[in-house]
RNA sequence: GCGGCUGUAGCUCAGUGGAUAGAGCAUUGGUCUUCGGAACCAAGGGCCGGGGGUUCGAGUCCCUCCAGCCGCGCCA
C-alpha cells in the first residue's frame, strides 16, 4: 500500500509532468524549512529553469499557470513563491486518508515491505564473558535492538547477533586468574564481579602495578603473563581443562545478562561467541597468506599492505601472534566469511564504539580483499560516555556504571514520581499497577537518553539528563500515549462512524501532520542507521498531541460528529506513539 | 607524524545544497472554574570554531588552519 503522504508527492510530481514543463527527475519536492514559509511541500525551480535556460521565478509561473490536478485529490492548490512553487494539502481528504492508514495497519502503521526478500545481520550488546555489562555495553545493546527494530519494520529479515566476548588472551587471564584464585561462591551479578575482582587483581599483579598486594611476587611477573597467554592457547587447542572453565564463565555470564535483556526488552537470533569461529581461523590465515595479503614477520603473520574502501593505506596489523595465537581481528575476519556463507546477507551492521574505526576498516578491507563477502559492512561507531569530570569510565578509576544499577535507580526514581501522583489523585493504580510502570517508566527513559541523539556523540554523563522526566524525554512521550488513553477511556467507546473531514482545525492538522510522517521517518532513519530520528518524530507528535490537547476539546466537542472524529484522531494518535515507541523498544503503559 | 569523530543559543542537541538557522534544559513572563500540569503559550538569548573556495544559493560540499575526544604490530 502507498502511505498518504506519498500520494500527496506522487499525485504533485505526476500533475507537474503533465504539464509538459518539467521532467520527473527534474522534480525534487521538500517540506520548506523557512519558518516563514507555511507550505507543505515545495519545488525549487532553480536547476529546472537554468536547463531551459529561463529564470526560476518565470518557470514557477508557467507551472502554476499550466497546473492543473485531481479535483478532489490530496493536493489542495500550488502557489507561486518567487523562485518556488509551492504546495498545499487538502485538509478535509488528507485527514480522513491519515486515519485509515493507521486503522488499517494498526501495530504495523510506519511499516512497510522495502525490505523484503533481503537479509540484515545486525552484530550488537557483544559484552564480555566473565564481566558485567557496563554503560558501554548499554549503548550497544540499546542503539542494536533500535536498528533491528527498524529494519525488520521495512520488511527486511533481520538477525540479532550477540557476538559474545569469549575468547583471546583476556580469556587467557580470566583462566589463570580462576585457576589461581578459585571459583567464586556468588551467583549472578554478583559472581561476575567476582571473577572482575580476580581478573583485576591478576592483571595488576601479572604488570607489576600492586605491590601492595600480599600476593606480590616481582618474580613471577614474566610468568604470569606467560601463563595468560598460554591459557588463551590453550583454549584455542581445545585442551579439557581451559573448555571446562570457559563453558562455566559463559554459562555464568549469559543467566546473569538475560535478566537485563529482558528488562531492555532485547532478543537475539544467535549468540555465538568469537570462540564459535576457531576453526576457521587456519583457514582464514593461509587465505591471506596465499593471496599476497600477508607475510611473515619474526614468526607472526601480518598484513602490510592495504587499503581501505576509500583507498586509504591502513596501518599495519596482526593476524597471527609469533606464538602461534590469533587476535581479535583474526576471528572477527572469519565471522564474515561464516556469516556470508551461512546467511548470504545484503548488509551486516556492527554497533561498536567509535574507539575500533580502524578495526573495522581494517577488518572490512581484509574480507574484501579475500573475497570473503560482498555485503555492505557498516560499523555504526557510536561515542564514548565520560563522567563529568571528563575523564573516561573504567573499573580501574571507580568511576563504572553498571546496567543493572543504572535500570535500578531509574525504575526507583520512576517509582517514586509516580506514587507521588497517586497521592495527588491524578491517577489511581494498584501497588502491582506501580511497580510495573515505574520499570517501564525508568528504563524507557534510560533507552530514550541513548537515542534521542545521534549516536557518534560522546555523551557526559549526566544522571539528571538520563533520568529527565520531563521535555525531550521518554516520559514524556509516555505520558502522552496515556494521555490519549486516558480520553478514550473516558469516552467509553469510540463511535465506528465518523467523519474525518471535520478535522480541519490548526491543531488537528498539525498533529495529523505529524503521523504522517511516520513512514518516511522511519525509511530515514535505518537508511541513516540513525534511531535519533524516529525519537525526534516522537517528540515531535507528543508535542503536536499536547498542543491539539489544549487547543481542542474531545469529550466536550462542539457537536458528536466532531466529538467522533477527534476520539479516531487520539486513538490514532496512541497508535503512532506507540509504534514509534515500540521501535525504540520503549514501552508505553496507558496509564501512568 | 598519520587517521577517524566532533565544534550551531549559557548548557545538551536537531538542521543529510534552498526562502528570515530550530528544540529541550536553564532564565523571565503568561495560560488553566483541567478530556490527567510529567502540560500549554510567549519573551530574551546566535560573526553556525577561523579563513579561503565551489554554486544562482553554503550551518550543510571542497581546501586549509585552530580546538576537543579517540585510534595507530603480538589486548579486545
Amino acid at each position: 500500500m502507498t502511505y498518504t503522504f506519498q500520494r500527496f508527492e506522487a499525485e504533485i510530481t505526476d500533475a507537474l509532468v503533465a504539464t509538459g514543463l518539467i521532467a520527473a527527475e527534474e522534480i525534487e519536492l521538500a517540506a520548506p524549512k523557512a519558518t516563514n514559509v507555511v507550505a507543505d511541500l515545495a519545488l525549487p525551480c532553480f536547476r529546472a529553469a537554468k536547463a531551459r535556460g529561463t529564470n526560476p521565478a518565470q518557470l514557477a509561473q508557467d507551472l502554476v499557470a499550466a497546473w492543473q490536478a485531481p479535483a478532489d485529490g490530496l493536493v489542495e492548490r500550488a502557489e507561486v513563491s518567487g523562485p518556488y512553487v509551492n504546495f498545499f494539502l487538502n485538509k478535509a481528504a488528507f485527514a480522513p486518508a491519515v486515519l485509515r492508514d493507521v486503522a488499517e495497519r494498526a501495530s504495523g502503521y510506519g511499516c512497510s515491505e522495502l525490505g523484503s526478500g533481503k537479509r540484515v545481520i545486525v552484530e550488537y550488546s557483544s559484552p564480555n564473558i566473565a564481566k558485567r555489562m557496563h554503560v558501554g555495553h548499554i549503548r550497544s545493546t540499546i542503539i542494536g535492538q533500535a536498528l533491528a527494530n527498524l529494519y525488520a519494520c521495512l520488511g527486511y529479515e533481520v538477525i540479532r547477533d550477540n557476538h559474545l566476548g569469549d575468547y583471546g588472551k583476556q580469556f587467557g587471564v580470566n583462566i589463570a586468574a580462576t585457576l589461581h584464585y578459585g571459583r567464586p561462591e556468588a551467583e549472578g551479578e554478583a559472581a561476575l564481579a567476582a571473577l572482575e575482582e580476580q581478573y583485576k587483581t591478576y592483571n595488576q599483579l601479572m604488570k607489576g602495578k600492586s605491590e601492595d598486594d600480599p600476593d606480590y611476587d616481582p618474580d613471577a611477573e614474566l610468568a604470569m603473563d606467560d601463563n595468560a597467554r598460554a591459557w588463551s592457547l590453550k583454549l584455542e587447542q581445545g585442551d579439557p581443562q581451559a573448555l571446562e572453565l570457559w563453558e562455566w564463565m559463559v554459562e555464568l555470564t549469559k543467566t546473569a545478562n538475560q535478566r537485563n535483556y529482558d528488562r531492555l526488552g532485547v532478543q537475539f537470533d544467535v549468540q555465538h561467541g568469537e570462540s564459535f569461529y576457531k576453526d576457521m581461523l587456519g583457514q582464514i590465515i593461509s587465505d591471506a597468506g596465499e593471496s599476497g595479503v600477508a607475510e611473515r614477520d619474526n614468526g607472526a603473520v601480518v598484513i602490510k599492505e592495504l587499503t581501505d574502501a576509500k583507498g586509504k593505506k591502513l596501518p599495519l596489523f596482526l593476524l597471527q601472534r609469533s606464538d602461534g595465537g590469533t587476535l581479535y581481528i583474526t576471528r572477527d575476519v572469519a565471522t564474515i566469511k561464516y556469516r556470508e556463507d551461512t546467511y548470504n546477507p545484503d548488509t551486516v551492521i556492527y554497533i561498536v564504539g567509535q574507539p575500533q574505526e580502524l578495526h573495522f576498516r581494517q577488518t572490512f578491507a581484509l574480507s574484501k580483499a579475500l573475497g570473503y563477502t560482498d555485503a555492505k559492512l557498516i560499523h555504526v561507531a557510536f561515542g564514548t560516555v565520560f563522567d563529568d569530570q571528563g575523564q573516561a569510565l573504567s573499573t580501574r578509576k571507580g568511576n563504572m556504571v553498571y546496567l543493572e544499577i543504572l535500570l535500578d535507580d531509574a525504575h526507583i526514581r520512576a517509582k517514586a514520581l509516580i506514587e507521588q501522583k497517586v497521592v495527588e489523585g491524578k491517577t489511581t493504580l494498584t501497588p502491582a499497577q506501580i511497580a510495573e510502570i515505574a520499570e517501564m517508566v525508568g528504563v524507557g527513559a534510560v533507552i530514550y537518553n541513548d537515542l534521542y541523539q545521534d549516536t557518534k556523540r560522546n555523551i557526559t554523563l549526566d544522571w539528571e539528563r538520563m533520568l529527565a522526566f520531563e521535555g525531550n524525554s521518554a516520559p514524556y512521550l509516555q505520558y502522552m500515549h496515556a494521555r490519549c488513553c486516558s480520553i478514550i477511556r473516558e469516552a467509553g467507546a469510540v463511535p465506528a462512524e465518523y467523519d474525518g473531514t471535520l478535522l480541519t482545525h490548526e491543531a488537528e492538522t498539525g498533529l495529523l501532520k505529524e503521523i504522517a510522517r511516520l513512514p518516511q521517518i522511519v525509511r530515514e532513519a535505518a537508511e541513516r542507521f540513525a534511531p535519533f530520528v524516529v525519537a525526534d518524530w516522537l517528540y515531535a507528535t507528543a508535542r503536536a498531541f499536547s498542543a491539539f490537547y489544549d487547543a481542542c476539546s474531545v469529550l466536550k466537542a462542539a457537536s458528536p460528529e466532531l466529538r467522533a472524529a477527534r476520539l479516531h484522531l487520539v486513538e490514532a494518535t496512541a497508535q503512532a506513539l506507540r509504534n514509534g515507541l515500540m521501535l525504540l523498544s520503549i514501552r508505553a503503559p496507558e496509564r501512568m
